[in-house]
DNA sequence: CGTAAAATGTCCGAAACGTGACATATATGA
DNA sequence: TCATATATGTCACGTTTCGGACATTTTACG
């Protein structure tokens, strides 16, 4: 029954809400944005390109709601973002919000 | 605390999830466009622009999820919204997901 | 050595989208 | 009678957004 809008509902909110999706995903485990693709990718069969991704993460992190720090593993230079105090507020009141609403 | 966000969450929500929010309150209440407008601004201070939300509500018929009647009450023609089954099972699928990620 | 994967970045053209304007019809109250 | 409210619709224009391409560096593997 419900399982046949499954896919589209996935799609429509890794469009609508892929700032909060990925604000969910740092916060859980702090991480980059290629592993954040792989991620999407297993979980929800969702492909994100990263032509929208790292600018997103960008202005995540100039709005204050992440932060970053490069860090070089195995010759991979990788910018590992977490969340910050403004971004757990932000989610916080973001969830309180949709429960209220759904 | 957490009310400072309170505004532009509203405004995201309204933004991006305009449709599940309109199927939110025709499932909760049938009515028309002109009333959702009127709702929308006194319970959530949001404006919507009826340029926007009638397309987006013949769009919903369209693909099924909801079902309009005419109403003619005092000389006004009025277009009654109501869910569909699959309006019902759509905003089911989608508030089970949301749950589950948030 | 050459290819694929890991990792991030920018940018252009296309597509999607929202805003505000134009349009129409009736009712109500001043 | 005139303005305002109710009620819905379309459309052009500008903006935002998105996909795919271009670009670069290093590692791993055959």
């Amino acid at each position: 029954m419900t399982q046949g809008f499954k896919k589209e509902i996935v799609r429509h909110i890794f469009r609508n809400l892929l700032d909060i999706m990925v604000l969910k995903l740092v916060r859980a485990d702090p991480m980059w944005g290629y592993k954040m693709i792989k991620i999407v990718e297993e979980k929800y069969g969702i492909k994100l390109r990263h032509g929208a991704l790292y600018p997103l993460l960008n202005n995540l992190e100039r709005k204050g709601f992440l932060r970053s720090k490069k860090e070089t593993k195995r010759g991979r230079v990788r910018k590992i973002y977490e969340i910050t105090s403004k971004g757990i507020q932000l989610m916080d009141a973001y969830n309180e919000f949709l429960r209220e609403q759904i």
